[in-house]
DNA sequence: AGCATCAATGCAAAGCTTTGCGGAAGACAA
DNA sequence: TTGTCTTCCGCAAAGCTTTGCATTGATGCT
């Protein structure tokens, strides 16, 4: 087994000096003096010192964990959130546990217990598809736990969130559609409850509306954010009397699945119908042909969401506080008419 | 600030009776009578107690954490792997920190040391693609801290490895490429110190010599593992004079480059050029044609490589041991050539 | 010489858990 | 009554660090 990292003890015994004096040294506290201070910082580096952060933590009563909870791990636009959190959590000393809720509630519900076991200072979570009850967070809150929430998030919990603007992009690929010539625009949304989907139903409602539109119901579907339901969904799209002449999916995945059940079907894009996405994943350029998306910043969301989750840890308490990222439509050939 | 968790001291003044008693009760010590024992639990059990990990941690002298070092963390490859690892660790009560190298030996070099410092109990890593020295490898064996490597992997450090069977693979899709008529097939390959690279090498040439066909080292690039050099080392293979008629890469982000490449000087794929990645992304399917790829057991691939951690740790020494996973040719449309 | 001051260190507690060992109290035999 | 077992429980140490307070020896001042 590993042999033991050298402690403060170690230290004092082979120097003759007591414990403490070792630590003060150490942090050059100017009760010690100079050669003395010298010598055990020498050792110190010698011996490779580093502190124990379990006897740390014991004292601080802290683990500098953050507990990060996410529906899905293998997803880029996950990961990708979880480089921006793991980024300034690093600068800051603390360390992320990862737990997949796999979209599943009871998942989530455990994964937040389990950490609480581990004693994660906080939680950063983005709710899963499922998730329709919010006691297991409402504690949290109650306890004056840090909590933030990013892309999903759950509007009647007192705690900061941060989130993509959906509705204005939405409302921007409704406009984009409709200036390359498209009249019937589709959306295939996600689950209902989830706030994502009910905000870029506002703005795809809005977009229509400027575009002086009407709102089809028929032409908006919800289904859960799975291959199968979005072909699916795509297919009961295609099969209208009135087929749609354009669709957008909720994420790029459910895209990439209308992609396919379109061509399968042995409808041109754009020509026939004009395509895009909602996510940007890096696939979306090598797709034929290359998607439209709604670029997410990632990264930034997920530093931001970190950022937050540090304003709540240093205020001690929740800040009620949405921060909401502006998102850019890319626009490639997947919806260009001409 | 969160309130403090519940300890063994709480209960105790709360029933009047040591930290030791309520300690054994807890775990049903038969010193304890029966009726107190009750009581403990019950009370245990209202206030929610769970014992503080850290103190566990210091007592036990274990973190109950593992390092895991990989090259990036967005892609679906890693994060499949890193989700293995999660799942076997999680049921051993162990969780993973990652730390991500971004292909740098510095960064790879300052993730060990700084794991090392929050005293992680071993490693599991995947090299970078930079990585020529492994002094900082070398020094965790010797201090006998268990260390696994998977995917890319150190033969001359004594430590137990996961890979997937590279060198099968190769041949089997070089043959596949001769069976569907090209006879000047070319292969993008990775770092040449890379010993995937090297394994996969000498699978494409077994798989040349038995299709009895001559290797042309026009055909075989070396590049780094970005989009851009992938690119770069497809136009060259284009720009020959005599042409390959079958392209494959050392994953699929390569081949997805090289289809991108391919696609941009009008060659027709597979009509012109067959096409074949190698890991076998989700995004092979949805892209155009469907890319034929190697599928690799992502998920075994960490699982197997977190048991192989576990062993080190209880056998308290690294064993040198390799788990070569078996892995199965995809074909899709890129390289039919009917 | 005697007291105050100051610099340089050490002691010990706290944070939480486990566990070997010792201790108290009651039961029972002699 | 005394001695011997049980039964049931508490003490204390160890694991590591920080930090308020105490201690020691020396020097300065009167």
């Amino acid at each position: 087994m590993s042999k033991r990292h050298t402690s403060l003890k170690d230290l004092a015994l082979e120097l003759g000096v007591s414990i403490s004096t070792v630590s003060r040294a150490l942090k050059n506290h100017p009760d010690i003096s100079p050669e003395l201070t010298k010598k055990i910082r020498a050792l110190a580096e010698e011996r490779n010192y580093s502190p124990n952060p379990l006897a740390m933590g014991l004292l601080r009563q802290q683990t500098k964990m953050i507990g990060v909870i996410v529906p899905d791990i293998n997803t880029h636009f996950y990961s990708s959130i979880i480089s921006g959190i793991e980024k300034v959590a690093k600068e800051r000393g603390y360390f992320i546990v990862i737990s997949s809720s796999n979209e599943s509630m009871q998942k989530e519900i455990e994964s937040v217990e389990n950490l609480l076991k581990s004693r994660v200072e906080g939680f950063i979570v983005c709710l899963s598809q499922e998730t329709s009850q919010f006691k297991h967070f409402e504690k949290l809150v109650e306890n004056e736990i840090p909590l933030v929430f990013f892309d999903r998030i759950c509007e009647n919990i007192e705690a900061p969130a941060v989130s993509a603007n959906g509705q204005d992009a939405t409302k921007k690929i409704t406009q984009h559609f409709y200036e390359n010539g498209c009249r019937r625009i589709a959306y295939i949304s996600g689950p209902e409850h989830l706030n994502i989907s009910q905000n870029r139903k506002v703005g795809y409602l809005n977009g229509l509306k400027e575009c002086g539109l009407e709102f089809d119901p028929n032409l908006l579907i919800n289904c859960n954010l799975s291959i199968e339901e979005a072909k699916l969904a795509t297919k009961i799209l295609l099969d209208l009397d009135e087929k749609p002449d354009a669709i957008f999916g909720i994420n790029d995945t459910i895209a990439f699945a209308a992609m396919i059940e379109v061509k399968k079907q042995g409808y041109k894009i754009p020509e026939d119908i004009s395509l895009a996405g909602f996510t940007d994943e890096f696939h979306s350029i090598v797709v034929d042909p290359p998607l439209t998306s709604v670029s997410h910043p990632t990264f930034e969301m997920g530093e931001e969401a970190a950022k937050l989750f540090f304003e709540s840890v240093e205020q001690k308490k929740n800040i009620k506080k949405q921060v909401i990222l502006p998102i850019d439509l890319v626009v490639r050939a997947s919806s260009k008419k001409k």
